[in-house]
DNA sequence: TTGTAAGCGTTATCAG
DNA sequence: CTGATAACGCTTACAA
């Protein structure tokens, strides 16, 4: 009982024309007569008729649609790139094919497989955790430039057909932490969650900054917190322990502002006055630094800018356009409750 | 200098076999010698060749896609429904077509006219945002329902070809609101944000559980607030208005995690005890009811269990079987700080 | 301006 | 078990 779908064929017969002058009013392409294009139309209309995507494709060798990579969609800031990314493809007639891969190298790799075998026309890496600090890991990423354009966001990686967008987060990890030295505050811990290569960069912009400001820094300060991202319980806990055991510290420099948030609740339970007697800088700037109070100092890098700008060099470089291969954007440190930097 | 892409022809050229068998064994399809099936994967294997997805996606009539359809994939609690329906599709393999259509009818119209117009094979509507009071309204939905399944997370349309998945709003919310009365708060504020199907319910859920109480609600009671989803700020200084205004209340009932965050910093901020003097009770369980002190007791309505049965659910119904049109779980009321409960 | 016909790369039916 | 060959529905030279 299934009727046929109505296909080009039908439309043609329906308008008396070839179906080559289908084809042509559908793409709005050259040359048409007024007069058959309107049969065209009304034909089309009539039945309801949309074209076959998948012969379309096979023709066209394309379908419009753009890979999305990440590791895990569901996190906040994540969240929020693929989101902007997906409306920006769409606004320029991209769909998007969504993959989570968790944070496995297998499970990238498959993931980018699976998307060039669905034949997207390019491949945004979104977060920086697809960039391992052994350049050989990143093979894999080069190897998928070969078949399409790939966009590294928060991220860097050497290649022909490799683009990469980011924020300076070395830069405004220096900045933030040098602001919050010259407060007042010399015993800051670093506390981070990932080994990615913005995560590297951050952790450097700190180490930098406190040697620029003449402080000598110990590994027991860079605390690493192995765990789930949303574990803020976890978090706030190691920072606990951290203290008990003997190291001192009044403020906390974080890679994540879910890192920085368990440092408040740290702070508050140990019944630290925050920023008078300790201080908290975030990272994303996201809606979690609002969540408490006092509100969470964080650096802001833009995401959304990050993401139009990406998206719109790929949509160069998919047409053909010389387009820059590295474009890097300033953070931006907003202060709120849990500091009180120094005015530049 | 662009190499022609390897095809079937060529595997078949260079395994002295037919594109016929070499189909056969892409397919690992029926009877082929363990000969030539050799041969074949020798020559596949020799030119890295990969199937043309969209010459497949044209024989078959599907390229094993499924759209998902939200408003708002930066949304907390819809970013984790599309991680969970991500992955449990791709362990079934289907990829996932995302389509982000914020809140304006006619976007999510278009949206859906995009996905069938690529060809997915069904849609999977997450959240309550897209049915509507009205059932005019919804028309689009049972539209969509006439070319391919149609699923819907956490709503409820009658119609031939659509399947619902959903958390009891009603149930968990009037459970939670009863045993907050009888707890010994009886003035309860009821905040939201949504009008949406679900949002019905809870509402709905919050007056049955008041009357049945035998306290009477008046309209003043129900703040809606109306401002983006992260906007905490504006939702506590709202409670703040509200309290100002001269009506009292010393609980909330929130039907989101957000709104209850708000709600314990606008009783902190007052100077109110939780839970002795102010009670919470938020939505989702989110991770942000772990993001103040003290933590929020939140229901649970099982993001993950909803998912991954709609899912089973769309396979089943892809493949031809009978599936139940309706599906409901029973959520979880998860106590923390901001509520001390009669046990049951 | 329009029509004809040759792809595009598979899968599937039917013979053999 | 294997091979021809006809779909699948569209785009696009090339002709007219």
């Amino acid at each position: 009982m299934k009727e046929r779908t109505v296909t080009i064929y039908d439309i043609s017969e329906k308008a008396g024309v070839s179906i080559a002058t289908v084809s042509r009013v559908l793409n709005n392409s050259s040359n048409v007569s007024d007069n058959t294009r309107k049969k065209v139309m009304a034909a089309i209309k009539e039945t309801g008729y949309t074209p076959n995507a998948f012969a379309r494709g096979l023709g066209l060798n394309t379908m419009k649609t753009i890979g999305i990579l990440t590791a895990d969609s569901s996190d906040l800031y994540l969240a929020k790139a693929i989101y902007y990314f997906e409306e920006e493809l769409r606004a320029n007639g991209y769909d998007s094919l969504l993959c989570c891969t968790g944070y496995e190298l297998k499970d990238k790799k498959a993931a980018i497989d699976l998307l060039i075998s669905k034949k997207v026309d390019g491949i945004i890496f979104v977060g920086s955790h697809f960039v391992y600090p052994d350049a050989c890991d990143n093979k894999y990423i080069i190897n998928a430039s070969e078949k399409v354009p790939v966009m590294l966001l928060n991220a860097e990686v050497e290649g022909d057909n490799i683009y990469c967008v980011s924020s300076d987060d070395h830069d405004s990890v220096y900045r933030a932490t040098r602001k919050l030295v010259e407060s007042g505050f010399r015993d800051v811990l670093y506390f981070y969650n990932a080994n990615s290569y913005s995560a590297h960069l951050k952790e450097r912009g700190f180490r930098d900054a406190m040697e620029d400001s003449g402080i000598k820094v110990t590994e027991r300060q860079f605390q690493y917190f192995d765990g789930s991202n949303e574990d803020v319980h976890g978090m706030s806990s190691q920072l606990e322990k951290t203290a008990s055991a003997g190291l001192k510290f009044s403020a906390v420099v974080a890679s994540d502002d879910t890192l920085a948030l368990s440092a408040v609740k740290y702070a508050q339970s140990r019944g630290y006055k925050l920023p008078e007697e300790f201080a908290v800088i975030g990272y994303n700037n996201s809606m979690l630094t609002n969540c408490c109070d006092p509100e969470i100092t964080s650096i802001d890098n833009k995401v959304e800018t990050l993401c139009k700008h990406l998206t719109s060099i790929l949509m160069g470089v998919l047409s053909g356009e010389e387009m820059p291969k590295k474009t890097v954007f300033k953070g931006e440190i907003v202060e709120k409750g849990t500091t009180r930097l120094k005015k530049d």
